[in-house]
DNA sequence: TGATATCAATAGATAATAGCTATCAAAAGG
DNA sequence: CCTTTTGATAGCTATTATCTATTGATATCA
């Protein structure tokens, strides 16, 4: 049996003619014929009673008609689905982000989709990169942005943009004398850090390499947020490092804290991080995915830096 | 699109693996590979996310699949519905009878097929010959009972007995003294014949050949029915001619009409029809025909004659 | 780190089949 | 009696589903 036998049946049925049936279903009346009989065959029931001047469903055929009309409303409905979800820059999508991004990206992130990808339906996650990878390779996620290399070769990744570290510390602080300033400028001993798993624990301390022994001391003032860290700044409980993006909307001043960013070095590489969109390797949304980043880099707020093209 | 490429897709689907899914569709992997790739072409969309340690559904694919599941059950039905009609002695059967054979045959009719062929559903038109031949032609009816040859080369027939004539007369009537009669001892004035349409009327009269000309006194007196007329042969009216299952049952000599045979002729001839099991040439249920026809002259009344094989 | 195992995709050849044109055979109508 | 209509048949071709053998890419294990 086969979905088009039961088409060139339905248009018996409904022509009581084998010739103006094959002309409907643009085939020869002998290809008809031959299918019409083999259909029979398979079944082992005769569907037709013909004659040279009329033909007539037998009872079986009228039995199989019906079921044979729903069979092909539902090939229908899934020419319909496909359809429906051809287009590539629709549907739903579940987008991971990390803790330090997603606050300062997300309200951007729907107004542009919005705007540019109207069928599309976002949804977010937030967590740390290492869950965000688990989800992502088990298909829980359709993509993330992360600010890590993936680990996992499953992964394929696109850049969206580098971001750079600025400082930040209270009000009246002796660093806020200087408009540019170097890792060294931070004293190891005010460092306040994020706690274990944020990548941008890890990033800040690499920036502060010379942090990394002497850290210790704080180990019991690992914040679980950004949030929590600023308001622990404004109170003057030490001085941290946060993305360029998080400096982004007044709060920073509302709360009295001050933030700076970092001298550029010679080859114009400041403290910074790398934040790109990552998905897995085999991802049928590959098309979505290029141009969800296209997008994000078409439109960058200044405080970040368009990746160059070479990379 | 292919209801094999709905169960490869489901196979699949199912099992998340194309080997296996090959495995259980009776087929090598890369033609499973082949036709799934083919059927993601035709749809426009990509229905797994494949690589080497997975294959998972797209969201499309999962909407596909509920709906696929639809169409192959469907496909089952139809299998079911042929398999369940597939049976040529099983069914329904809607069956013409001539009023001058239904009465007497339909007992033995419903009790033979009953013990016969008990998945046959019998039902039963009693009317005239013409009419019957109109439905049977139209498909209304799927066979007939009938006493003539068909007219319409579109019939067929298969014989099944010849049914003497018998007369009938009331008691006392000056015929109650012979034992056999001859077409000659029936006085035209007295012979009362079914109305206009009725087979059995031109049978009838064709024995008395000598009568159709004067027979014109009983115009105003046909009767609708065999039963009509026994009641005015007992009532004195006249005499007529009956089919031989007429006398069966004991009706007529509790209403005091008498029924006596014609003699036969030199040959064997005597005053009979043949009753036949007509059908359209074209039915699909020509062995059912042949099976009824044969079930029905297994298992004659002594009164009606087996039809000579060489015919 | 290198060897092995797993698994889907690809290549190339073959078998099955759906399709065509031309023709036939039966029946109906003028 | 001839013509028309209509489904079935015959013979051939184009398509395609299928196979085996192999590749290429990962993942696993020693």
């Amino acid at each position: 049996m086969n979905l088009r036998d039961l088409s060139y049946f339905c248009a018996v049925a409904e022509t009581s003619h084998f010739g103006r049936a094959a002309e409907r279903c643009h085939v020869s009346q002998p290809t008809l014929s031959a299918q019409i009989k083999k259909l029979e065959d398979e079944l082992g029931v005769t569907l037709f009673e013909r004659s040279n001047k009329s033909v007539r469903l037998t009872a079986v055929g009228q039995e199989i008609l019906l079921i044979a009309h729903r069979v092909q409303e539902g090939a229908a409905d899934i020419r319909r689905a496909a359809m429906a979800h051809s287009d590539p820059l629709a549907g739903k999508i579940k987008l991971g982000i990390i803790p330090t991004i997603a606050p300062m990206i997300i309200p951007s992130l729907l107004a542009m989709t919005g705007r540019k990808f109207p069928a599309l339906h976002l949804s977010f996650v937030e967590d740390m990169t290492d869950p965000l990878e688990d989800m992502l390779r088990s298909g829980a996620l359709d993509a993330a942005i992360l600010a890590t290399d993936p680990m996992h070769s499953t992964l394929e990744e696109i850049p969206l943009y580098d971001e750079p570290f600025w400082a930040a510390f209270p009000k009246g602080h002796r660093l806020a004398q200087k408009s540019h300033l170097v890792a060294m400028d931070i004293d190891p001993q005010e460092l306040l850090l994020l706690s274990e798993g944020h990548c941008f624990r890890d990033q800040a301390l690499s920036v502060c390499r010379h942090a990394v022994s002497q850290n210790a001391a704080q180990a019991d003032t690992r914040a679980t947020s950004m949030e929590t860290i600023l308001n622990l700044v404004a109170a003057g409980a030490g001085v941290t490092l946060i993305p360029a993006l998080a400096t982004q909307g007044g709060r920073l001043a509302e709360t009295g804290v001050i933030a700076r960013p970092f001298t550029k070095s010679p080859r114009g590489e400041g403290a910074s991080r790398r934040v790109r969109l990552v998905f897995r390797r085999t991802s049928p949304r590959l098309q979505l995915m290029l141009a969800l980043s296209e997008a994000i880099t078409d439109d960058l707020p200044p405080l970040v830096h368009a990746v160059p093209k070479e990379e």
